[in-house]
DNA sequence: TTGCATTATTCATAATTATTCATAATTATT
DNA sequence: AATAATTATGAATAATTATGAATAATGCAA
């Protein structure tokens, strides 16, 4: 029960802005979850899901590091690296490889469940494929 | 007095375990610092100063690490070209290019916070780059 | 300087979040 | 299976944090 519901929240968290955690606390009863507040509350504690404010200036929880469940499964073609996750987590896994800030990769985009990330120029999909499953399986 | 307050807050909080911002304004009270929990409470927003359970269970407040770029950044790839904004502007961003309508460019697409442009066959990446900063940048 | 505009701060309070205490549910142990 | 031990949850509430409104400070152009 736990444990899908924190599979849940780290979900939501990552797709929508939830700005409070009577927010997350509706979105997921919609979603047939219903909980209170307080064990939201130790939820986002155990996730380590902080309140930080985005670029619009409100608050927004936000998945602090690896809470990434498990490694994707991913190919590279031409210069793109195609990641493929599980539904609801290429944005947070997307997100991560944006903060390893690497020289090999000049950006990233997001789906429901896959990642295209784009390859500098002058650099083999293939070995940076293989560097990034290096960093990112730690 | 706002900087040198926030520099202090982003001092103390790396080098002890602040656990409220109470506790913040008492340290900086005895520094001769002397705000109310309010400004405090503004400050962590401005720094992305983050209240996250430690290794011993309870609460710390914690500087969030590498702060995004600021500008929209812009590389070429390929026959793409990314273009990294701000947490959220991405489909904005991407909509604007879209309606310029440009022969030298496919098509788009965006994610939260980047935006993939497909370069046109038989154009230079790089050139386009140029071409779509210089229009975008009013 | 003086007056206007902008930004920062406080006070008071609303809103949100963490925790305590009581149970229920789950898991291990005999 | 029955019981003990552990873990999870809800209700109520304490504690903490965010914010609106008023006021003070700061910068700046004339």
């Amino acid at each position: 029960m736990k444990k899908i519901r924190q599979r849940q929240v780290l979900q939501l968290v990552t797709a929508e802005a939830i700005r409070s955690q009577e927010q997350l606390r509706s979105h997921l009863a919609r979603k047939g979850c219903k909980v209170t507040q307080a064990t939201l509350s130790r939820d986002l504690k155990d996730l380590k899901i902080v309140k930080v404010s985005d670029s619009t200036g409100s608050y927004r929880y936000q998945a602090l590091e690896g809470t990434r469940p498990e490694t994707p499964r991913s190919t590279a073609s031409g210069n793109l690296i195609v990641i493929r996750t599980k539904q609801g987590l290429a944005a947070a896994l997307a997100y991560e490889i944006d903060a390893l800030d690497l020289d090999e990769i000049s950006g990233t985009v997001a789906g429901e469940d896959t990642v295209l990330a784009v390859v500098a120029e002058g650099q083999q999909a293939v070995e940076v494929e293989h560097k990034l499953w290096n960093i990112l399986k730690t």
